[in-house]
DNA sequence: GTCACGATAAACAATG
DNA sequence: TCATTGTTTATCGTGA
């Protein structure tokens, strides 16, 4: 998938528009979310009907979750008759009919819920209502027993972070054992509640009365909602025989269960209440909760105490510490309340967490960095091509026989197994043209590229980094005669490339148009017709000298080389070469100039003759043809080797296999011309 | 902003 | 006639 995508994106946006493209192909994603069920219809009607509802046994703060539950259920049963009565009396009246139906959707629940139930049972009802209106009817008793339910919560979050707070603040005061124990019983306790409160959720859910489906994350910015509990009513019996507070956190247990099952079980190993601040601070909005100063409490702000639920107007700090130790006191609602406060905040810890890897990833995404160890950790590349790569790089050290490590390949392959190995971030974001420029100062050999990777370029629908020009002169280079005929440089693209296995007409033409437009390649009659060669000469001087000692240069290079990494395990190779030219002096310091310069195919050519160099840097030139056979002398060995050693049969009958095909200088060889 | 370079597309001609 | 090969021109994007 993703390799596809690259290697569309390469495809596409030849013309340098493959970076841009891709990235923004990946940015567009987002999108979406949402959908956090907003609470049904008739919500302010609702909202102020469930509140009046719910003052009757908040009020008093005595009623248990059973008693509550059936409170709740005779109100909707109230209301549903109510219902009926009112649709009775609409058809008795036809005129406004539709009117009436509308707006006795919304407002039923509130002016109605208080309303003299009707004997209706519950079966009548469904007989005599339609669908819709039995849907509407449902919706509004939801609507309620949820604001019932939130009031109901909103008092036992109040004790519950009630009771948290005094066991801190004694527990500051206590030995540690005692507040150990304290603090163990309470976290058994708050366990307990979460498992009972998950039973609820369950069954709400069977109940189809939670409309939150598994996995459904609860967004972050959400969770401040879930103090004001969506609850979801319902009425497991044997809850209402435990505890008080199990029902309380209906929502935020499902936040948690679902959306994070794994984490939830073991909250209280991460937040410990006695810790404090973290698990205590309020979930709420109001940003103030956090403004934690010096004599102020978390909890205290603004007047007001701060307690999730709790608004209660507090003069001073004394006041409030008071409101604090009797409202907010130990108990099962506190302890809820807390429980609840630890959820929403592991709940966020777990979307930070989330969002932070995210972040990170889009980071390494977009900078590439070769710092950044863990860019991709993600497989990005399941294409054949990803597990043909990581096996060329694994062995891309002792694939090589002249027992070189090639930078460019090595270090950037695992960490981006999309792009083609090589590639440096340079590259990457510039597919098209804009690859070369970089790709050419890295001074890495195509040979070399394309025998270290042949099997990731081969399987890859990946485009390679290189220029026609580079690949056409790799292609020719390739046979021991080195010549081609076109179809013959086509079937080499092909061979070597699966990404040019498609938009044939395309390539085709740039391989024609460059063959022609390049005087370095060169149309010979052969007996068999016309076939291709290469004018190393020629081809050389495509490159301007820039290469020349300069220390601009050499820093590009230096730098580009595979991130810069011309490692010192790379040096060492190099040095260890077996090559002649690689072992000279100076070859090997990449510090200077001249000791990259042979590394550099585009050094090596004519810019680099007029330079003092000796005869063997600097191939004697000679005509195109023939030429091209002579300047390959030293260069092809290398090639040869790396080619017949990695993997299968690069080129065509590729005889040059049986032995140094010719004795190319090395420094030609190595030149990374083709480098993009 | 200019230039060089490469990629791409297209038109055209020559040839088998 | 068609496909292939080869040449040429033009345009665009990118980096220096």
């Amino acid at each position: 998938m993703m390799v596809e995508s690259a290697s569309e994106t390469i495809r596409s946006a030849p013309s340098g528009q493959n970076g841009v493209g891709s990235l923004s192909g990946q940015a567009d994603g987002g999108g979406g979310g949402g959908g956090g069920g907003g609470s049904g219809g008739g919500a302010p009607a609702g909202g102020s009907a469930g509140r009046d509802a719910a003052a009757g046994p908040d009020s008093n703060g005595e009623m248990s979750p059973a008693e509550l539950l059936h409170f709740q259920q005779q109100q909707a049963l109230q209301v549903a008759r109510q219902f009926l009565l009112q649709q009775a009396s609409g058809l008795s009246s036809p005129g406004n009919n539709d009117s009436k139906q509308s707006a006795s959707a919304v407002q039923v629940p509130v002016s109605v819920a208080m309303m003299s139930p009707q004997m209706l049972t519950p079966q009548q009802m469904q007989q005599i209502l339609s669908p819709p209106q039995l849907q509407a009817l449902l919706q509004q008793q939801q609507a309620l027993m949820l604001q019932q339910l939130q009031e109901y919560y909103k008092k036992q979050q109040e004790q519950l972070h009630l009771q948290l707070l005094t066991q801190q603040q004694a527990g500051k005061q206590q030995p540690k054992e005692a507040l150990g124990n304290k603090q163990l019983a309470f976290q058994q306790q708050l366990l307990q509640m979460q498992q009972l409160q998950q039973q609820h959720l369950l069954n709400l859910q069977r109940q189809g009365l939670v409309s939150l489906q598994p996995g459904q994350a609860v967004c972050p910015t959400d969770l401040p909602q879930l103090w004001k509990g969506e609850g979801a009513p319902g009425q497991p019996a044997e809850d209402s025989v435990k505890q008080e507070g199990l029902d309380l956190t209906g929502t935020a247990t499902t936040a948690t269960s679902f959306a994070a099952p794994p984490k939830v079980s073991p909250p209280l190993s991460h937040h410990t209440l006695p810790n404090g601040q973290p698990t205590v601070l309020t979930p709420r909005r109001d940003s103030s909760s956090h403004e934690e100063t010096p004599g102020s409490h978390p909890l205290y702000g603004h007047g007001e105490c701060k307690w999730p639920g709790c608004e209660t107007l507090c003069e001073d700090l004394g006041q409030f510490i008071k409101h604090l130790n009797t409202e907010h006191a130990l108990d099962d609602r506190s302890t809820a309340q807390c429980r609840v406060q630890m959820q929403v905040v592991q709940q966020l810890e777990i979307q930070l967490a989330k969002e932070s890897e995210r972040l990170q990833a889009m980071m390494a995404h977009l900078h590439m960095r070769p710092s950044e160890p863990k860019p991709f950790s993600q497989p990005l590349n399941p294409v054949p091509g990803s597990s043909s790569f990581s096996k060329v790089t694994v062995s891309a050290a002792d694939s090589f026989p002249d027992g070189l490590v090639h930078p460019p390949t090595s270090a950037a392959a695992p960490v981006t197994p999309l792009r083609p190995p090589g590639l440096g971030s340079a590259s990457l974001h510039s597919g098209g043209p804009a690859r070369r420029r970089t790709s050419d100062k890295f001074c890495s050999p195509i040979s070399s590229e394309l025998a270290q990777n042949h099997e990731f370029y081969k399987n890859a629908d990946v485009r390679p980094p290189f220029t026609y020009a580079s690949l056409i002169r790799q292609a020719i280079l390739e046979t021991p005669d080195r010549q081609l005929t076109l179809n013959e440089i086509y079937n080499w693209f092909t061979r070597m490339f699966a990404y040019f296995r498609r938009n044939t007409a395309t390539w085709k033409n740039a391989v024609r148009h460059n063959l022609s437009l390049h005087k370095c390649f060169v149309r010979v009659e052969n007996v068999k017709g016309a076939v291709w060669t290469v004018d190393e000469r020629e081809y050389q001087k495509r490159r301007p000298p820039k290469m020349t000692g300069s220390p601009t240069l050499v820093k590009n290079m230096i730098s580009g080389l595979s991130y810069g990494a011309l490692n010192a395990s790379y040096q060492a190779a190099l040095a260890e070469s077996s090559f002649p030219l690689l072992n000279s002096p100076g070859m090997l310091n990449p510090g200077s100039a001249s000791s990259l310069l042979p590394l550099s195919h585009d050094d090596m050519g004519a810019p680099m003759e007029p330079l003092p160099s000796n005869g063997s840097s600097s191939p004697p030139r000679l005509s195109p043809p023939q030429y091209s056979h002579q300047v390959q002398v030293k260069e092809e060995p290398a090639e040869a080797e790396e080619d017949r050693r990695p993997g299968p049969p690069l080129g065509p009958p590729n005889p040059s296999t049986s032995g140094p095909p010719e004795d190319r200088d090395l420094e030609e060889e190595l030149p990374g011309e083709e480098l993009s």
